[in-house]
DNA sequence: GTCCAGGTCATCG
DNA sequence: CGATGACATGGA
């Protein structure tokens, strides 16, 4: 049986920009996409339940299939939607901040683009992990690898994607998997890490949301090696939405700030940081939105 | 061949 | 403390 429900959307939403940068890589195997609509899965009460995201005019639709414990299943998918696209913000005090500086105006073409988070914090650390020191394109190619090995495979509406995988599936994780797959001992050290952590319930998103300070937070997630600062805010730019949370040393944040004229050195961090006083509260926002430049 | 990618840690001086 | 090298691989 099949289910459905709409979200209606904010004002400041485009979905065809955010679609762009869901589309930025072939080898996503999280989620996938057609023209209008997001196919993609949400792990709810240990079970992995598929569902679609349709752009309609004035909303978003829902659809999922029904099966017998499915009573607050809306109210999650809506929760995580809404999460995951970033539907809640007030974009409204965003863009007189890009419009008010120069060099920050070319930024306002992509109005209405959400930032697209990774609302599980494990994936969130686990892809910061993959991703360090190496081309975009070889951590999709080691995500995928990963995933296909120890995550679920999911199929809706004909087309076939992948539920990442559990903490404990990835303490599995050993010299087999390493040698056959392109990953350096680093990584699968670190990602075993992570996976300790959450299995012994030392760190978790429930925790990290009951912590008061942006500064306790970091310290929480650089306690896991493998974590460095750049690891523990670019998961707290994509999972908690933090405003504050910027990736110092992200090479492609400092390669959008030079490109756009904004600072002259690019392994200059103080410049970084001056230049980020200009958008206080909306940094993760518009690291956001230089990344989307590169694109 | 060299250098750099959405870095981090161990090991120096 | 700050500097340096290792890490796996592919593309420019």
């Amino acid at each position: 049986m099949n289910a459905k429900t709409t979200i209606t959307l904010p004002r400041e939403f485009d979905f065809y920009k955010c679609l762009k940068f869901l589309q930025r890589n072939e080898e996503e195997c999280l989620f996938k996409t057609d023209h209008d609509t997001i196919y993609t899965s949400l792990k709810i009460h240990e079970e992995v339940v598929p569902f679609s995201i349709k752009a309609l005019d004035q909303e978003l639709e829902l659809n999922w299939s029904i099966n017998e414990n499915s009573e607050d299943l809306k109210d999650a998918l809506v929760i995580h939607v809404k999460e995951w696209l970033d539907l809640e913000r007030d974009l409204n005090a965003f863009y007189p901040k890009l419009d008010e500086t120069p060099n920050l105006k070319p930024l306002l073409r992509f109005k209405g683009l959400r930032l697209i988070g990774i609302p599980s914090l494990f994936e969130a650390l686990c892809w910061s992990v993959i991703g360090q020191q190496i081309n975009l394109n070889f951590a999709y190619k080691l995500k995928n690898r990963l995933v296909k090995a120890y995550g679920t495979q999911c199929e809706y509406q004909g087309k076939v994607f992948w539920h990442f995988p559990t903490p404990e599936r990835l303490l599995e994780l050993d010299d087999t998997f390493r040698e056959s797959n392109q990953y350096s001992r680093g990584k699968i050290n670190y990602l075993r890490n992570i996976a300790e952590a959450f299995a012994e319930g030392y760190v978790s998103k429930e925790k990290l949301k009951s912590l008061s300070s942006f500064e306790e937070r970091q310290r929480l997630l650089t306690q896991i090696k493998g974590i460095g600062e750049w690891s523990a805010n670019y998961a707290l730019m994509k999972c908690l939405h933090e405003p504050q949370a910027i990736p110092f040393g992200d090479t492609g944040l400092t390669q959008a700030l030079f490109n756009l004229g904004l600072i002259t050195d690019r392994k200059d961090r103080y410049q970084i940081e001056e230049f980020f006083k200009s958008v206080e509260e909306w940094e993760s926002y518009t690291t956001f939105y230089l990344w989307y430049s590169l694109m």
